[in-house]
DNA sequence: GTGTCTGTTATATAAATAGTATAACAAACA
DNA sequence: TGTTTGTTATACTATTTATATAACAGACAC
């Protein structure tokens, strides 16, 4: 799996990285049970801090995506709640869709817009 | 239009001010043309520093909802760019429904979701 | 003109966050 | 025993967030 860093981005490092390791499990590039690198290996390839690289990893520990164990480092671990699920996606989706809805975007260009990101994430 | 603001929230509070006024924009409790109380005024009734309005007013101006005027003060102005809105849209969708693709939420489940944050918006 | 209301700009300060740097610890394991 | 793991601690810098005070110029009512 390869995790790039754009360090002009106004989005936090450990944030961006968050973000890649979520869209490598999304699209299975990565799997229940695999490893990530060390936090110390991972902060040299991309070149940046360990703790940055621990923050990441805790962030989406606490977001139930990875289990973090001494012997086998970074797991990736799944923890389905659904419930939850569904209520972050509403609330991060509310505050878009109003601001889409202010610039004349259709609730049909926002379906199409679902449907090609689903697409592309699972095909 | 009610703004309110929770001091225990981790949004910053001008991310806050902004995002509610998006909400009065987009389910026109506020239109084209209205006016929002001057940055003083508003700051004084929800208890919170001049410049805190005042960044919430400068990044709604940037985003292209608000005029701001030295006569008639912050004076919401829509300024469309589809193209811009949808580019926006797309890559902050991205992020989100690839977490809930990683939480098992489906893709009929996102549909549903956008129909009925549309209609709560728009109804 | 005077006073008052706009947004705007300039400083200064405090707190929190982000990122780096170095170091040490205990568990696991070859 | 030595190495690797996550974890924790401390320290430092830079940036962001929020507050506080102050001043400026344009607009406008009196």
């Amino acid at each position: 799996m390869i995790l790039s860093i754009d360090f002009n981005s106004d989005e936090a490092i450990y944030m961006q990285l968050r973000n890649q390791i979520i869209f490598g499990i999304a699209t299975e590039e990565i799997r229940e049970g695999d490893s990530l690198p060390s936090v110390r290996q991972l902060a040299e390839d991309v070149g940046i801090n360990m703790h940055t690289v621990n923050k990441a990893y805790s962030v989406l520990r606490s977001e139930g995506f990875l289990k973090l164990d001494r012997r086998y480092g970074a797991v990736i671990a799944l923890d389905i709640n659904k419930i939850q699920a569904i209520e972050d996606l509403k609330n991060e989706m509310r505050v878009i869709l109003a601001k889409a809805i202010c610039k004349n975007v259709t609730e049909q260009e926002a379906h199409a817009m679902v449907h090609q990101i689903y697409s592309d994430i699972l095909d």
